[in-house]
DNA sequence: GCCAACGTTGGC
DNA sequence: GCCAACGTTGGC
């Protein structure tokens, strides 16, 4: 299949993307919603994601790759809901705000603005592709 | 199966 | 701190 692309949401203040650059790798867990989950189920190793530094900075700060396809999440008791791991890729050139992704008519079927509560996305080809030229790249 | 009440997320 | 959007729960 090919390789598609997704945006995850984390506050920074909890899990920031150096810390996963300090860590190595890093396991998505804690996702709790099933629109999300579904998405977590569809990843592929390979995979590439937007990190989305949400509450704090509001802004994509850098990509992050699917290091590890679901596996039940070590945090949900009821063993229901699904994590990932993730590594990190690079920083992009420059962070793309919120406000920027908004300005902007391209992105605006995004589901990151269409359902602002999702914490874990799909995102179109086309929209990654506006997104690094955003970044500067 | 519907819907009101409540909880959570996340932007402003 | 507020509120909109959405999900979940529970009474009927």
């Amino acid at each position: 299949m090919k390789k598609q692309y997704w945006l995850m949401k984390s506050e920074p203040d909890v899990y920031s993307y150096d810390d996963l650059v300090s860590e190595g790798e890093g396991t998505w867990d804690g996702v709790r919603n099933h629109t999300a989950a579904i998405h977590l189920r569809t990843m592929k190793v390979g995979d590439e994601a937007f990190f989305y530094h949400s509450n704090i900075g509001l802004e994509i700060v850098g990509i992050i790759t699917i290091s590890q396809e679901h596996f039940i999440d070590p945090t949900d008791e009821k063993a229901r809901f699904v994590a990932v791991k993730v590594k990190p890729v690079r920083k992009i050139a420059n962070s793309v705000t919120l406000k920027a992704i908004k300005a902007n008519p391209k992105l605006a079927a995004m589901e990151l603005i269409r359902q602002s509560r999702l914490s874990v996305a799909p995102v179109r080809p086309e929209e990654w592709k506006e997104i690094l030229k955003m970044a500067g790249e």
